[in-house]
DNA sequence: ATCAATTTTTAGACTAACCTAAATTTATTT
DNA sequence: AAATAAATTTAGGTTAGTCTAAAAATTGAT
């Protein structure tokens, strides 16, 4: 069965949307927001890979993926993933740049091309933004989901993961000079605000709002 | 302006039949056979490239690419070529299986990435079968043209590339052990039927076709 | 439980890219 | 120079994927 890109790009939102909210289903208007499309044109494309057998589709119903949605939609954000990896670990553009360029590549049809990628680039288990990258069988190393905004204790961190991808926060992350793999030192917890003051790389100390540290990931530093 | 891919294999199917064929236009009926489609398909099309000022056409006439439209094609040909070294050099894909792969990447929208890709693959001149890849200014290096079967002279040459793609013929030369770059020398020539004996990198003689000989581009061994 | 607001679906239209069948133009024979 | 053959275009349709406007269903507030 041929599976358009565009079939594709809805298989990825109903995924990305029904992993990030709590619910199970995802609603028409949640995927036109997410796709940039009219309420209508997603009906009309739900009812077609409902027809595929793709997703759980019943009118006026949040819809769900199938086995074999999730299948597919679980190897595009494989591809996805592992060409952010290659762009930036190859080519190197900055992690900020990879999202859009990974958008067409992850549509690339070939099996034996993303076998051989995945090898090239030495396996890698999570991309340049920390976002765990599905094996060959559709398998997820476990996420990261620490954030630092729910940490209080002063003490020795590795930044490994952002919750926000937008191109402005990763800019402004790399202009107060954070990058994945660093270390980040919480010398401070303001409760009043929810800022912080840390240490980046033993650097000098720098506050970052509760909105900032909502958005990284973070682990113990073992 | 957007350019669709589909648009874009039109270019190429222009561009690469005005540079093969002696005369200076290209049909309708020529470019419906090369792309598979109807003729009234491509008629439609080339209306909507003409109005893009793609190409140049006049109904009845044949085709031919404008400034414009050549800059698009040898674009789209320079992507073809570098992402098939990719393939080949970084992936280790047999020469006989990147054209399908790169028929997809070569319409993936990016001039940084593909910058990046030949600086990566360090702006290699020739594609793994012997094509010329333009540079980023569209600029092609001299084609490979000398066919072994126009020398009857004994001699030592090279195997720099092919004039027939089709994956048949690849694996043909795969199995007869010969690839690019390998020493070529001609014992023998048959004025009878044109074939050749031949020894590649000194191992035993084999006789080749007229047909395969002509298909195969040499240099003389400096 | 009813009514209003919101969400979703339907109906009807549009474009890109294809198709078949028929008409037209150009090329080739006689 | 006609007549025939071949190439090309036109006319009219189809499908995927989008849209707007209107109808229908669901949700939520009184
Ligand atoms: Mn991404
Ligand atoms: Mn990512
Ligand atoms: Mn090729
Ligand atoms: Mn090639």
């Amino acid at each position: 069965m041929e599976i358009s890109s565009t079939e594709e790009n809805y298989l990825k939102a109903i995924y990305a949307l029904q992993s990030s909210g709590d619910k199970p289903g995802v609603s028409t208007s949640s995927l036109s927001e997410h796709l940039n499309n009219k309420a209508a044109s997603v009906t009309d494309m739900l009812k077609r890979l409902s027809d595929k057998k793709l997703i759980h589709y019943k009118k006026y119903k949040a819809v769900s993926l199938t086995k074999q949605g999730e299948k597919l939609a679980i190897a595009i954000v494989r591809k996805h993933r592992l060409w952010e990896v290659f762009l930036m670990e190859k080519l190197n553009f900055k992690w900020d740049e990879v999202h859009e360029i990974a958008e067409q590549l992850e549509h690339i049809k070939s099996d034996e091309l993303i076998e051989r990628l995945d090898g090239f680039l030495g396996q890698p288990k999570y991309d340049p933004h920390g976002d765990p990258i599905p094996n060959a069988k559709g398998v997820l190393p476990k996420p990261k989901t620490s954030a630092l905004s729910k940490i209080q204790n002063k003490g020795l961190y590795i930044f490994v993961g952002v919750n926000e991808h937008h191109v402005d926060f990763l800019r402004h992350l790399t202009s107060i000079g954070l990058k994945i793999g660093d270390q980040i030192k919480i010398e401070e917890h303001n409760s009043y605000d929810g800022s912080y003051l840390i240490r980046i790389n033993k650097k000098p100390g720098q506050y970052i709002s509760h909105k900032v540290a909502s958005n990284l990931l973070i682990e113990i530093k073992s």
